[in-house]
RNA sequence: GGAGAGGUGGCAGAGUGGUCGAACGCGGCAGUCUUGAAAACUGUUGUGCGGGCAACCGUACCGUGGGUUCGAAUCCCACCCUCUCCGCCA
């Protein structure tokens, strides 16, 4: 949610901003009018208010004819303020408007309208080469009997999947690792909930209610979260926090379940897009002069696990198109794929600034006793889906795949062969 | 799943229609005393919104939203949330 007192202080900048958001300029200008009118109707209000509370203090004290013509000039005053109250509440979407626009860009990330026009900026690394064609991370998944999707089809339905034997092993020391790995740069470890009241889903705003499984609407009304910023950002919430204890960092881990609507027919085979994986992230609570710092020291993170696993990857800064409601900035890690012969997205990491704090009312109480949004920003330590660059940059031509040597140690074996 | 209790300031806890933004206590902050600290004593202590250059003024906030009333923390209605006991259970 943006703040009504920054765009009115500054209505030019804000339209420019949201601009690059795709917002149109009439918006702005409707939202300030209608706030102007609120206002000067709260006025009204307030003063009749202060009249009423004035004279309700004099009223025990009054008797006969002077209480009588009292009472009937306060009856009268309360009808006024009624219908000033009324009028305002059937002109007031003043709300719902703030709540509809999206948070604007910071000037560092790139114009553009999709993802095509994201900006590359520094490529890692180089591609590994093959004296043969390398398989996609589902054929290599079937060969070695690592993933099957074909009897999660038929126990849960499309966009699931078994992952078995060294696989399913792999997966659990690469999200040990990294929550371990991140930990040790005294990031907070934690494990959230993985269910969670509408509110903070709502309060992240980062995915859509409808991006979440409701589970027992009837009964409790719950949402498995879609990744475990949800619970983590408002882990805080109604809270003021003291500038002393910040940054506040955290690194949780949790499974995360999407629905994917209208993703139908994009990336249908193996798992890079599905309804469950895991997660580890990182969430960062900070002043808003420090946050652009903070986001390049996740940056750093991410790329330094993404090195540490020996994949070759590109730092992608994520155009204003692309950046979703909540961001300001963000960065994508895409990976190379060399079976699927392009760049994916791997990890990626954002500044929400004070969108998600100003629903959640998390504050920061600064040492001079001046009280503001905190800033969030949120980052990916590891998903699933360094998995597949796993598979796919180590496979060998005798189809055996070879394990990142950070990862040997956790998996107990060094080379994943047909059995 | 069954039964009950309760939501008031950072915490603890009074307050059942009229100077209640809210007693008392703890904590926090400032000061006195002290070589320093503790103790003791004194004072101070919320947040949002609107107005003002400012000191400040107005208004709202006692879980949330409605209602009754000239006036609501207090009465009425709906909703939300928390806790306790029993049952079940990794």
């Amino acid at each position: 949610m943006l703040d009504i007192k920054a765009i009115r202080a500054n209505p030019i900048e804000f339209k420019k901003s949201l601009k690059r958001k795709g917002v149109d300029e009439s918006k702005i200008d409707e939202l300030i009018k209608i706030d102007q009118f609120h206002r000067e109707g709260l006025q009204k209000i307030e003063s009749l208010k202060a009249k009423q509370n004035e004279v309700s203090k004099r009223i025990p004290s009054l008797s006969g004819n002077e209480k009588e013509k009292v009472l009937s000039d306060m009856k009268h005053i309360a009808e006024e303020r009624k219908s000033l109250e009324q009028d305002l509440e059937k002109n007031n979407q003043l709300r719902e408007i703030l709540e509809s626009l999206p948070n604007p860009p910071y000037p560092s990330a790139p114009d553009g309208s999709s993802d095509a026009d994201n900006v590359v900026i520094r490529t890692e690394g180089k591609k590994p080469e093959f004296s043969f064609k390398p398989l996609e991370h589902w054929e290599i998944g079937e060969k070695l009997n690592l993933i099957d999707t074909e009897r999660s089809a038929k126990v849960s339905g499309s966009r699931f999947y078994y992952l078995r034997n060294e696989l399913a092993i792999l997966q659990r020391a690469l999200v040990f690792w990294a929550f371990q790995e991140v930990a040790k740069r005294g990031y907070s470890p934690t494990i959230p909930p993985f269910l969670t009241r509408e509110n903070a889903i709502y309060g992240t705003g980062y995915l859509s209610k409808d991006e979440n499984y409701v589970v027992n609407p009837e009964d409790e009304k719950l949402f498995l979260i879609g990744t475990s910023e949800v619970p983590m950002v408002s882990f805080h919430a109604d809270e003021i926090l003291e500038e002393s204890s910040l940054p506040e960092k955290f690194v949780s881990y949790s499974p995360c379940f999407r629905r994917e609507a209208g993703t139908y027919g994009k990336d249908m085979k193996g798992i890079f897009r599905v309804h469950q994986f895991e997660k580890v992230e990182m969430v960062i609570f900070c002043l808003p002069e420090d946050a652009e710092k903070l986001h390049e020291e996740i940056r750093e993170i991410e790329e330094d696990l993404l090195k540490k696993l020996g994949i070759h990857y590109q730092v992608v800064n994520v155009c204003c198109g692309d950046l979703g409601n909540s961001a300001a900035k963000k960065y994508d890690l895409e990976a190379w794929l060399p079976g699927q012969n392009a760049y994916r997205e791997m990890t990626s990491t954002s500044i929400c600034t004070d969108f998600q704090s100003r629903r959640l009312n998390i504050r920061i109480r600064r040492e001079n006793g001046d009280i503001v949004y905190a800033h969030v920003l949120n980052g990916t330590a590891v998903s699933s889906r360094p998995l597949i660059a796993i598979l796919e940059n180590f496979q060998n031509a005798d189809g055996s795949v070879d394990i990142p040597k950070v990862l040997q140690p956790l998996c107990g074996f060094k080379k994943i062969e047909k059995s």
